[in-house]
RNA sequence: GCGCGUGUAGCUCAGUUGGAUAGAGCGUUGGCCUCCGGAGCCAAAGGUCGCAGGUUCGAAUCCUGCCACGCGCACCA
């Protein structure tokens, strides 16, 4: 890919061999210092010369003056101007299409390298028995995200699921499902299994804490009601536990209809994982190593149950492995399936992708693998990120204010095709409208999901994320789509990408020296800023730079469009917009499939 | 109380790891369609970057102390 670290590496590698051998600064260094200036008439590129200043020992006005006059005739330059301390740069755009739209345009954007370290991610997680709500959306978007980022930028990485298949979540379904519910009212619905289970669960949380309530308020008989409903769901999950043949048959088909729904999901979304975690295959080794360090006087007992104490997290040093009652804990399979991950898969670099409530926990779990001499502790992170809530205030099941995942999917999708594709009914197939609104509705939660930096909190408004102005998903979908359309539009006139253009030689060069409009240098030095802004997404694990540049590159080409019509266009200036026009179609595209996000062909 | 996080335009958020006059979307106001998709573009208005100190050539960004809000703090996941 030709990214901007090597156009910029080109102005640097220029710079530095400007510069006396014995600064002691090289190309790398320079071209991590180049930004660009404050105002595009400054130039496209900039060098602040403080940093310059102290190796040179001369004033950084100076430097920058000297390095405007021995870069005089560099023909990459169209400009060269020292302003004060800051040396700016104005690139021949001729140079600058040639090294950046070319290779997009030709569809030689990716290859990438090869890295060796293998990447795990784990995320998504969710519950079986329990309901999946646009609260979910936020971690599956994400995780998904950063997925494809490590691969983008060459990293081997397994996307890991790792669902919730046992504890006491789950005795409170059954015991709903087996104890409350008629032999009529126990047959579940033919579709979304799932879900019904979830309601289940949720209906028995509720009506456990109405009992309580009642108890606490002095009501006798709720009170023994709650005692002998608590003693039954501990009595279950105890058989769950210890895999008892009574509870296992029920709990295997019920725990079946949560993961079809699941895979339905995910299959919606686009989201695709290499392996499955279950906490049920990890439950009883995470136990076994309670012992086990408990015996070596790692873990310590305090008031019947068993754990660690970590120092180092002064605030709250008591980590909790083994409850009172013996059985365990989700830090207790935690700590199995950690050790899990690395054996089976040779990982070299384990990701968390869980929110941030849980960052304490994390950092009692691998400093818990560290002291059990797992030195491969160091190399598990924990991505936290903040909270979905909806306008109405945060998500509760218990008060029922949730938005299931099936009633977001319906809405949005009959919301995009009831106001963006109904005129087009009759004229497209109805599949190809059943299938842009699936598209669109996907690019707009998944797009509002990102955008955001993980630690600021989202309050999910469909309406807002829907809308094809301003910031959404749905913006930078139509931006491809209209581009498509004037490639088509520009295609039936014979007006087509020469492919001569995309090859050294004079036809590439005059299409590329034909873009002197300002709005046509803006676009190709935007989409030189691709890989740059990829590799820090990737390295830090934000994705929501990657949405931040897409809508700034949409923003700009939106001007080109308007600035510098395509099909009116003759000759090189033809061939050079229509380069631009099939590069920043490429860059969006590829862009939006780094966020999980599909780009129609029309809408 | 302790820990983590957040505080930037009326609202929602960016801010390239310390650089030039702090930017965008929504909303408001005013312009632009014989023209490839106007679901677009242009312009205006709107800021003591929570507060106070400190570090230096230079701070929204780094350090300290406050203030406000969110989340987490032993048998839930």
């Amino acid at each position: 890919m030709v990214r901007l670290p090597e156009l910029a590496h080109d102005v640097a590698t220029a710079l530095a061999g400007a510069l006396p051998p014995d600064a002691g600064v090289g190309a790398d260094d320079l071209a991590g210092w180049l930004q660009p200036p404050p105002n595009p008439e400054l130039g496209d590129l900039s060098l602040p010369c403080f940093r310059l200043a102290r190796p040179l020992r001369r004033a950084p006005d100076r430097i920058a003056a000297d390095l405007a006059e021995r870069l005089g005739d560099d023909p990459r330059f169209a400009a060269i101007e020292a302003q004060g301390p800051y040396l700016n740069l104005r690139l021949s755009v001729a140079y600058a299409a040639a090294r950046i739209l070319v290779p997009w345009a030709a569809g030689l954007s990716a290859p990438r390298q090869d890295r060796e370290t293998k990447v795990m991610v784990e995320y998504s997680q969710p519950n079986t028995h329990k309901a999946f709500h646009v609260g979910h959306m936020r971690n599956l978007s994400l995780g998904d995200a950063i997925v494809r980022l490590l691969r983008a930028e060459g990293y081997p990485t397994v996307a890991a699921n790792y669902l919730g298949d046992m504890g006491v979540h789950i005795a409170k379904c059954l015991w709903w499902y087996l104890d409350v519910l008629s032999d009529e009212e126990r047959t579940p619905p033919a579709h979304h299994r799932g879900e019904w289970l979830g309601q289940l669960y949720a209906n028995a949380t509720r009506k456990l804490a109405a009992w309580k309530e009642a108890a606490e308020a002095g009501d006798a008989d709720a009170a023994e009601r709650l005692a002998a409903a608590e003693a039954r769901i501990t009595e279950i999950h105890r058989k769950l536990e210890a895999r008892d043949p009574e509870i296992v048959p029920i709990w295997e088909e019920t725990r079946r209809w949560s993961i079809e729904e699941f895979d339905e999901i995910y299959e919606w979304c686009g989201v695709r994982f290499d392996h499955v975690f279950y906490e049920s295959e990890v439950d009883r080794m995470g136990l076994a190593l309670v012992e086990e360090y408990l015996q070596k006087g790692l873990f310590v007992e305090s008031e019947g149950a068993v754990g660690i104490v970590n120092e180092e997290v002064p605030h709250m040093p008591f980590f909790m492995l083994r409850k009172r009652d013996g059985t365990g804990l989700y830090a207790t399979k935690d700590l199995a399936l950690a050790i899990l991950k690395f054996e089976k898969f040779g990982i070299d670099r384990s990701i968390y992708v869980v929110d941030s409530r849980q960052s304490d926990h994390f950092r009692h779990v691998f400093l818990t693998l560290e002291k059990m001499g797992f030195p491969q502790a160091r190399k598990c992170e924990h991505v936290p990120y903040e909270m979905v809530e909806l306008p109405s205030g945060p998500m509760s099941t218990r008060t029922g204010n949730v938005v299931l995942f099936r009633t977001l999917r319906e809405t949005m999708t009959r919301y995009v095709e009831d106001n963006y594709l109904a005129k087009y009914r009759g004229d497209w197939p109805d599949e190809e409208i059943a299938h842009v609104a699936h598209q669109v509705a996907l690019g707009a939660i998944k797009y509002g999901m990102l955008a955001r930096d993980v630690n600021q909190k989202i309050v999910f408004d469909m309406e807002a994320w829907l809308q094809l102005e301003g910031n959404t998903g749905p913006y930078l979908q139509y931006v491809v789509a209209r581009s498509r359309s004037i490639l088509r539009k520009c295609a039936e006139v014979g007006k087509r990408l020469d492919p001569s253009v995309l090859e050294p030689g004079p036809a590439r060069d005059a299409a590329c020296a034909a873009l002197t409009a300002p709005e046509e240098r803006d676009v190709v030095l935007a989409l030189a800023q691709f890989g740059q802004v990829q590799a820090r997404a990737a390295e830090q694990l934000r994705p929501h730079q990657v949405c931040a540049y897409l809508f700034d590159l949409a923003k700009r080409f939106n001007r080109f469009n308007r600035a510098c019509p395509v099909k009116p266009s003759e000759g090189p200036l033809l061939q050079g917009r229509l380069l631009v026009v099939t590069a920043v179609v490429e860059a969006l595209v590829r862009g939006l499939d780094l966020l999980g996000i599909p780009a129609p062909e029309r809408m």
